[in-house]
DNA sequence: CTGAAAGCGCTTACAG
DNA sequence: CTGAAAGCGCTTACAG
């Protein structure tokens, strides 16, 4: 290794001690202005750069944070949590920290097997974005390490997670295809798949109830396993005026679907989805959907792990973060 | 902080020093084979995890990596690099080795600004993912620091760089709409925005020359600023039989195109891709491409650093990674 | 305002 | 095979 320039060099070529070095490169008191520049100005010229695992042996912090997402949400078809990755390393940054992506394996996940960058102390805490198994959360959460879960939550009372808000969003999507006319209108969904496509089947419902619509028994359409492979939907019997699809991709489909069967859309049936994502703008027409503040989560999620990396104890519990409704094309005014 | 489990603690424990802790850890000689196992038992028990910090801090060596990637490769409608970005983490961990993402504004590209990570020395090396100014390129050269380039080369002779292998690949993608009997052949891409397109336009040249083909001066279709940003898109004045597009994402966006104008893909009109990317299968019909075999290039690039890090001069200049083509349906046989 | 001392947790080189 | 000593680069707490 080429030696590198430390605080004690500059400390010699200054004649003063690496203990004032480090006081005025850290803006800590106790140092003169005038010195504090002088050092300053050396560090720049001598290209001093700190060594962070120096810092990081004295404080026990290592100013990175894991963020786990569990490899299904990860393929080819899915840049969600990819583009979520990048906002949280821009609020990361903000806050002077790193993130270590850790994509968990399902075998890992089953498996129970922790994070390498767990066991090497590389990481102060962790993020989990997108849900993963109760018994693996179980476990990480007995290992004491400070943990925010991502766009999804459990049902154990005491843990710290952000999510968007999935049922006041689809609620308010509902209630906008009720203003609209529609009265047939049909879910698509596997409710026990993730918490959030609960939610958001449960804003639905709480629409259609609260407008004491009737729904034909086959107006919840399954769209997946519960590992989230997709798989072949079964169109209700009696076509209804709207779908609301979980999300975004899934409503995709659903529309090249319905051409398929000679369906228009939003001419014979109108589709909403939720996200925002890159589907939104694929599908013909345009989707009209419920867009995830991602910015606004992510700077949540990060504030609150640098939070608890501060005061242990300090916990927010469920944060939900309100998205917007985004207007297009794939609806149809039935007034 | 939680005071945690030390080598000491399990040195205390054992009676013995926290140097036979370290070697039987770390499997170095020097410890009894007995010995060994009651300390690696002792430490599974104790809940013993290395300090990485301290490692750190002996060798000199944070045993992550940067990842660069600059801001406009990353925007919603891309998710290429950010898959890139999951085999590198992959082909990391099999080293051992952590990866940190940085986005590299284009502000910060512009001003010569290093990242925060080169600065607090948080990694050992860079991997820059995705084409970046001359300039910036030029400042971090002369940080002296290990880097490597994925997926774009510069001139630079001695620097390395994995590229997927664009010349042969589109070479190798023309012959074959050749072999089809195609003879007029335009291609689509702004030949002055990245190394890569203008690599594969000129392995569809290589194919047209050498087949003594004649191409209308109109054949060559931009389709973005230098800035990457697509733009309108100006058809020829007499029609081709093929479009050689230089990626799937504009080939999607072509075929909409040509249907908008009442050209049907591939009845009318043949189209090709190349990245073998999510809009090669959203495509309709879905792309005849080249797939890129990011896992392989990832992981060379991965090796290359490493090799690297260890001895700072071994250079393995520039790597191309064959691509396969993948025959799909937006190819017609005009035999 | 300035600095000598001690220590964070580990590993290397050497002595026994 | 085992361990005492020294040191990596920084910061904290204290003395002057």
């Amino acid at each position: 290794m080429k030696q590198s320039v430390t605080m004690r060099d500059i400390a010699d070529k200054l004649g003063v001690s690496s203990v004032t070095v480090s006081k005025a490169i850290n803006d800590k008191e106790g140092v003169g202005e005038d010195l504090r520049k002088k050092i300053k100005e050396a560090a720049i010229d001598m290209g001093y750069r700190l060594n962070a695992a120096a810092k990081s042996m004295k404080d026990g912090l290592s100013y990175n944070i894991g963020i786990i997402i569990p490899e299904r949400f990860t393929d080819v078809t899915q840049g969600f949590y990819m583009r979520f990755y990048q906002d949280l390393a821009k609020s990361m940054d903000e806050h002077s920290y790193s993130g270590i992506m850790h994509i968990l394996s399902m075998e890992d996940e089953d498996n129970l097997i922790l994070p390498r960058v767990y066991l090497e102390k590389k990481v102060d805490g962790f993020i989990i974005l997108g849900q993963v198994r109760r018994s693996y959360i179980d476990m990480f959460l007995q290992t004491d390490t400070p943990i925010v879960f991502l766009d999804f939550y459990t049902d154990q009372p005491d843990v710290d997670c952000v999510i968007t808000d999935n049922f006041y969003g689809m609620y308010d999507l509902t209630n906008y295809l009720i203003r609209l006319g529609h009265r047939d209108i049909a879910f698509v969904g596997n409710i026990h798949a993730t918490s959030s496509i609960l939610d958001r089947y449960l804003g639905y419902y709480k629409s259609i109830l609260e407008h004491g619509i009737q729904v034909d028994s086959d107006y919840l359409v399954n769209d997946r396993d519960e590992n989230g492979q997709y798989i072949d939907m079964t169109l209700p019997a009696r076509m209804p005026s709207a779908f609301v699809c979980n999300c975004d991709q899934i409503a995709f489909y659903l529309i090249s679907l319905l051409r398929r069967k000679g369906v228009n859309v939003p001419e014979d049936c109108s589709v909403v989805g939720f996200d925002n994502d890159i589907y939104a703008g694929l599908a013909d027409p345009n989707l009209t959907t419920v867009e995830v503040n991602m910015a606004e989560m992510s700077k949540t999620a990060v504030s609150m792990i640098v939070e608890k990396l501060k005061n242990r104890n300090s916990s927010q519990g469920r944060v939900a973060i309100k998205g917007k409704i985004v207007y297009r094309d794939s609806v149809k005014d039935l007034r």
